[in-house]
DNA sequence: GATTTCCAAACGGTATACCGATTTATTTTT
DNA sequence: AAAAATAAATCGGTATACCGTTTGGAAATC
């Protein structure tokens, strides 16, 4: 909903779609070589296209590139998962405080998206739901600056989070129910239309993902 | 100092940083076309590069593109100035509280920067020496994605400063000791190695653009 | 004179081809 | 058997070519 769905007619955004899916859904390791001829024929699109969708998915996050320009798919380091960490803390509690004028229309966005979080059926739909909320908070600031910068990170948080669940195996109702349950209760905060108190539940909020630091550290 | 000066071999690197600087320093007005192949005529490469050296500087804020794909200068609006505003507040006092620890080496840096400021014969260099100010102050956070995303809004911090200098014919000495000025106060401020004070001097510093604003009210 | 139609030029998206550099496999040397 | 040299395959950077679409202006129409 918060995320740009509209069928690209465009060989680059199809190819970068493509390879975006296979990244966040593990189907690629980490480290992988994305070579350049390779994904062409494989997606049936000549190289000038994979180039530059390769291009775009560095930019997410997803892709890193070797000195001699060669694209892999993204090893991530946990420290990498720290820095994300306290850049949504500079982000999204101001988000919040900003978005409160205009966070009665809004507030129904949000309760629809709990609602289809709460129809999920897998932790993939959890996951993007949950980042899609943080989405829908971050535009109703009304700055695009700082929903660019947000968006920035969105893919690499998603990857984040999906080698997490699949290394860890969490149960999907205890994903779901945590994160519905830490998202009413935002909601609820943001009814008291304080900007400070918006600004301090979403801050409180992120904080939580502290707890998966020690878990990180286990990573590769 | 703080920027990427490396005399790149890649035909699109060298194409990007033509273009760039003949954006930044207004030879070429905002809205003007950037078409592929006009372009990779007057730089005698091909179309490719140039191709990939626009999506370069679209993501640097220096172009944008139509709906049709075409690439024009970018055009800026007032907003978008605010909202840069906005977000350097989110950003700088934080990256000045987390360089506290590592400041003492930093100083010295920032220091030399000053001495350069002081020995600056345009306004060009100027600006250009106070924005790797404050960079060397994002890097010394220690937080790269920090970094990255500030770094994504520094071409057009400069673009904006070059417009207004152009624009207003701003006297070189006057901004060079206001500039001076205000560095200087937060090398002392930083010399305190207080967390709190580091943030709080940023901040005011940062604010102190709000001044702009009214003036900026003006443009197109 | 203003508006619409139509056409030629220009443009962007992409496939293909070429080349030097890099990487990988093979062979030679120690 | 290990290491070094060499050969073969692969890869990325880039030029060129082709095609459908967009664009801007001329011609036609009102």
């Amino acid at each position: 909903m918060a995320t740009t769905s509209v069928t690209s007619s465009s060989r680059t955004d199809s190819a970068s779609e493509k390879l975006r899916r296979e990244i966040l859904d593990g189907l690629a390791a980490p480290g992988d070589l994305l070579a350049e001829s390779a994904v062409a024929r494989r997606l049936g699109v000549s190289r000038v296209p994979v180039r530059e969708a390769l291009f775009d998915l560095e930019r997410d996050g997803l892709v890193e590139f070797s000195e001699t320009g060669r694209a892999y798919v993204k090893r991530l380091a946990p420290a990498d998962f720290e820095e994300l960490f306290v850049v949504r803390l500079a982000l999204e509690p101001l988000a919040s405080r900003l978005a409160t004028p205009q966070l009665r229309s809004t507030t129904e966005a949000l309760e629809r998206n709990i609602a289809a979080t709460q129809r999920s059926k897998t932790v993939q739909q959890v996951t993007r739901l949950d980042l899609d909320f943080h989405e829908i908070i971050l535009t109703a600031s009304g700055n695009t600056r700082l929903l660019k910068l947000w968006s920035s990170m969105r893919a690499e948080l998603e990857l984040w989070l999906g080698r997490l669940h699949r290394r860890h195996q969490f149960q999907t109702s205890e994903t779901q129910r945590e994160t519905i349950a830490a998202h009413t209760a935002i909601v609820q905060g943001f009814r008291t239309q304080s900007p400070a108190e918006c600004e301090r539940i979403m801050r409180q909020h992120i904080q939580g993902w502290r707890e998966w630091l020690p878990v990180l550290a286990e990573n590769e």
